[in-house]
RNA sequence: GCCCGGGUGGCGGAAUUGGUAGACGCUGCGGACUUAAAAUCCGCUGGCCGCAAGGCCGUGCCGGUUCGAGUCCGGCCCCGGGCACCA
């Protein structure tokens, strides 16, 4: 064995001793506790980046520990191969969005190889081939047949010069990114799939996931955005049907002094036609971007309909008006207007100098000045007739009675959840499949013609789906009655791959079923870690689909990922790393420089795995300096001779000491890992434990076991972390097992027993002395000695003591 | 605008249940080794005062609770993530 550590020449042998004893390739063996380890899948986008190297990292060592705790664990790996980067990549480029995905693929897959993951490569999953896609499409038919997905129209951001629809991300300040023009909103007819038939039931299993971190379950919470309130109608002159609105306030509902409605409703449709100033305002808020964000953001506007609606209560005539904050996709795309007791409604009423009126009072009593701003807490009605003097829960009541009795308006739950949109106007997703069908209208197409397969060699423009162009895929046979028809040209939201490939990787090579029984013992996933921007999107429509597929029988659960870990960003200076930034540093070539353990360790030691990680390049070489000490510790412990077991009854102080710590670090290191999924600290307190064994000086065959028993110790619980150095430091340590077999070492409580202890003492909460004491002293014994501390009696001096606080095996806190 | 996070030395971070602020690492400075450099090893490294012992200040800002607050509560400021067609 040589003595200077070559990490390329340790990687590859370790490397090789996995893939020739295929030790990360699992089968199901429903005797053994199975572990679930899964990453987000990446998006082949070209080369692996740092933020990739740090969740496939992370999850490598919640594999590689669980393996170590006696578990079968499996590990796999897969590609989110659909996308829009594919289509600009084949614009700009010349290159067909499948050839430059698969190229892209096959270089990633070699530059994670190189960093040794745990996975079990023969599970590889690629979510553009028709064995995969087909069983998302078989999927949708079913959801068809039970009514869970339906088409309806939506808006689209259109961009009027290319003709093109626009992804939010490709609308910058309201413009189309490559015309420049002004977006438009434009309807369309779109495929949705009915999410909120299940809000209430992923609402509430939040309540029954300990796994997740709660700021995650809290956004899906306000996501869904469960509220109980009232659903009344307005009568509106000039039509037939009254004008639908849902309040959370129905206490405030004296206090309406104005409506208003989307620009896309038919009312304002309807005055557009008579007015053309309204005309020009309704056109004017179509040429916005569809984008929530944008909407908000944006400052308030409406002009006046020119017609009113009737109080439901007072018979009173309020105005209505058409606003651009007021959603078309949201509730029925109207509001009613109390500016009293809202703050937007107040603002715009403000503005447009429609009357604010007080209808509810503070409980305490105290003033208020309606004019000087809405009052949006509970309180007690006033100025509404019969409901005067009643808290919000008896006006709720009592108002809703009256609706309901009279038929005009019901109570309801309200979800802020929208039904989930899966089409999308492009060529590189997978095909939607409908036919249509001039007698039968869109029919799904029947299981014995699944997949309908994506054509891949395609001249691919940017301006339209080149779908639309191709008889051969274009053209169909109505399933239902035979006549000519016309397939669907749009494709599936990336989301929809996304949302079940976990379950997938149980069967990879299922061709008779979507999952077999084989995702019934792998399945729920034990361990989810992915980047926190997929809180919601990605994680919510996985649960659902989780359940879509549960209820179709393919799986028992219903929660596809049981403990979830959520990872923040890579930065460098502050900024996220990005091409655009050109702060990017490239994984591979840090890999050749300083091989994958360093940057394994970096990733891991340099910040906690939720917290954003900020780059150094100083901090990686200090990273590759522990590697070389570490190797170096152990190299010389072995060289001058290997240790043999001592009775540890018969240490000294020294080598109590020694083997205490090491101990320690075994219970504190399973803590971190196990429970607090803190690595970073993990890592330091292995290099405490190093830097005691290296500071500990005693070639006695005592003091060699017990260096040995804590460089074995350390080996052990870093080979999750650098699993190379660690696989050839442990044949160095004389073991003839391979290190990827062992089990994860245990703290003897032995050793962890001391005789004296170190207590703080205070006097008045500050610091002002250390005193050692027998570790089972009593309270009045640690209270003496305390007090007798030299420094704590300048401080304490003729003072009255007024209380003493004792704090076992912590502090003393002296009151004066 | 709305929802969710975060803010601690020169830097990354530690402090796990309200109990020693700054573990571990980096940088910097000083020293050893070397013809020299690199590498390695040793020491110091929050600010201020002090010969020292030790003291005072200090966890984004303002206020509160407590014997004791980085940690809990109220109000602000700044930074990041998400907002339904980036993935």
């Amino acid at each position: 064995m040589s003595s200077a550590y070559h990490p390329e020449k340790v990687e590859r042998e370790a490397q090789e001793y996995w893939r020739g004893t295929r030790c990360f390739e699992v089968a199901e063996e429903p005797g053994k506790e199975k572990f679930y380890c899964l990453t987000m899948f990446p998006y082949p986008s070209g080369k692996l980046h740092m933020g990739h190297v740090r969740v496939f990292t992370i999850s490598d060592v919640i594999a590689r520990y669980q393996r170590m705790r006696g578990k079968h664990v499996m590990q796999p790996m897969g590609w989110d191969a659909f996308g829009m980067p594919a289509e600009n990549a084949a614009i700009q480029r010349g290159v067909p969005p499948a050839e430059w995905t698969y190229r892209n693929i096959d270089d990633m897959r070699e530059q994670m190889q190189r960093l040794g993951y745990a996975y079990d490569w023969a599970r590889e999953i690629t979510t553009c081939r028709p064995e995969y896609y087909r069983w998302e499409q078989w999927l949708f038919t079913r959801m068809f047949r039970k009514g869970l997905v339906y088409r309806k129209n939506s808006i689209v951001n259109w961009d009027p010069v290319d003709e093109t629809v626009l992804a939010n991300e490709q609308v910058i300040d309201g413009r189309g990114w490559r015309s420049n023009a002004l977006v438009e909103r434009r309807e369309i007819p779109q495929w949705f799939m009915k999410i909120t038939a299940y809000a209430d039931e992923l609402l509430a299993e939040l309540d029954r996931m300990p796994g997740w971190p709660e700021s995650v379950k809290t956004m899906q919470r306000n996501w869904i955005g469960r509220s109980e309130g009232l659903e009344l109608g307005f009568e509106v002159e000039g039509t037939n049907e009254p004008l639908e609105v849902f309040t959370t306030r129905p206490d405030t509902l004296m206090g309406v002094t104005y409506m208003a409605v989307a620009a896309e409703h038919p009312l304002a449709a309807r005055a557009a036609k008579q007015d053309p100033d309204i005309a020009t305002f309704v056109e004017e808020c179509k040429k916005t971007a569809a984008a929530e964000a944008a909407l908000e953001t944006m400052e308030k506007k409406g002009v006046p309909l020119g017609i009113s609606a009737t109080h439901p209560l007072t018979g009173e005539r309020v105005p209505l008006w058409v606003a651009n904050f007021v959603l078309m996709s949201y509730g029925t795309g109207a509001v009613m207007g109390v500016p009293g007791h809202d703050e937007r409604d107040w603002e715009f009423a403000k503005k447009h100098g429609l009357p604010i009126v007080q209808v509810i009072a503070p409980a305490d009593g105290r003033e208020i000045d309606i004019q000087a701003g809405a009052f949006v807490e509970h309180g007690i009605l006033v100025n509404s007739g019969e409901y005067d003097g009643l808290n919000f829960e008896a006006a709720c009541d009592a108002i809703a009675a009256h609706f309901e009795d009279s038929g005009r308006g019901r109570r309801a739950i309200n979800y802020r959840l929208r039904d989930w949109g899966v089409s999308r106007q492009r060529y590189w997703g997978a095909p939607i499949p409908i036919v249509y069908c001039d007698q039968c209208d869109a029919v799904p197409v029947p299981d014995d013609q699944l997949p309908v397969v994506l054509p891949e060699d395609v001249e691919f423009t940017g301006v339209g789906s080149p779908l639309k162009d191709m008889p051969e895929f274009l053209e169909a046979t109505c399933p239902e009655c035979g006549r000519p028809a016309r397939r669907e040209t749009d494709t599936f939201d990336t989301f929809v791959e996304s949302s079940w490939y976990f379950a997938r990787y149980a069967c990879p090579d299922s061709d008779q079923a979507m999952l077999d029984a084989r995702a019934a013992y792998w399945m729920p996933v034990d361990q989810y870690t992915g980047g926190i921007e997929h809180a919601i999107l990605h994680l919510l429509y996985s649960r659902f689909i989780q359940r879509v597929m549960r209820d179709e029988g393919l799986s028992a659960a219903s929660e596809p990922f049981t403990n979830l870990l959520t990872q923040g960003m890579v930065l460098k200076d502050g900024a996220k790393m990005s091409k655009a930034k050109g702060n990017t540093v490239d994984p591979h070539a840090l890999v050749e420089k300083y091989g994958a353990d360093t940057v394994r360790l970096f990733m891991i030691f340099t910040a906690p795995p939720e917290q954003a990680l900020e780059w150094s390049d100083d901090g990686v070489k200090g990273s590759f300096r522990f590697l070389n000490r570490f190797w170096t510790s152990v190299q010389a412990h072995a060289e001058s001779g290997l240790a043999t077991p001592v009775d540890p009854d018969t240490l000294d102080t020294a080598q109590r000491d020694l083997r205490r710590k090491t101990h320690q670090t075994i219970a504190k290191i399973s803590d971190d890992i196990g429970r607090r999924y803190t690595f970073n600290t993990a890592v330091a307190a292995a290099m405490e434990l190093l830097n005691s064994v290296n500071r500990f000086d005693d070639s006695s065959p005592a003091g060699r076991f017990v260096v040995q028993e804590a460089l074995d110790a350390i080996v052990l619980m870093l080979a999750p972390i650098v699993p190379h150095i660690c696989h050839t430091l442990w044949q160095a340590l004389g073991h003839d097992s391979a290190l990827i077999d062992e089990s994860w070492p245990s703290a003897d409580d032995r050793a962890l027993e001391q005789e004296l202890i170190e207590i703080v003492v205070q006097v008045n909460g500050k610091l002002r002395g250390r005193i050692s004491v027998a570790v089972d002293a009593d309270d009045d014994t640690v209270r003496e000695a305390a007090l007798a501390d030299a420094n704590v009696q300048r401080f304490v001096a003729d003072k009255a003591i007024r209380k003493t606080i004792v704090v076992p095996g912590r502090l003393v806190n002296v009151v004066v």
